[in-house]
DNA sequence: GCCAACGTTGGC
DNA sequence: GCCAACGTTGGC
């Protein structure tokens, strides 16, 4: 079980928008990214990401569950870039902000603070429990 | 709205 | 293959 982060501009496409597609889930496209690119067709079936919103709120928001692997993205016209689909799985009791993760200890060297212009992330499974305690889930 | 960080493009 | 110019992301 590999464990992931990814990000979206909740006035593109919110938690609550994700929430919405229930079970069936939805495509995660738009990433346009080699180093993002590399970390979807790392995914597997089954792998857990936290869900963050950029911009607005700056927080992770809940948990969203891969249940379909890297295939190519149909935004994509030039055919390089893939997404996969994934689904809301739990949302957080208390919102994970930003501010909170970079001043602390155990999650200041997360890739959400340093590398804060990827899209999608790998998160260790160390951060994950500690997030998901964080957020009360 | 500004700007730092960083990824991508294209000329050489 | 290098690197300058340019574009984009995202926090503030």
């Amino acid at each position: 079980m590999n464990y992931w982060l990814v990000k979206s501009e909740p006035s593109v496409w919110s938690w609550d928008q994700q929430v919405g597609k229930g079970a069936k889930g939805e495509a995660w496209t738009g990433v346009r990214n080699y180093t993002a690119r590399q970390n979807l067709v790392a995914m597997k079936k089954g792998d857990l990401a936290f869900y963050y919103h950029s911009n607005e709120g700056k927080e992770i928001v809940g948990i969203a569950e891969i249940i379909k692997e890297a295939y190519p993205d149909p935004t994509d016209k030039t055919g390089k870039f893939v997404c996969v689909d994934i689904k809301a799985h739990k949302a957080f009791k208390t919102p994970v902000t930003l501010a909170a993760i970079k001043v602390d200890k155990t999650l200041s060297e997360m890739a959400l603070v340093k590398q804060s212009r990827l899209s999608v992330q790998p998160v260790t499974p160390e951060e994950w429990k500690y997030v998901c305690k964080l957020g009360g889930v």
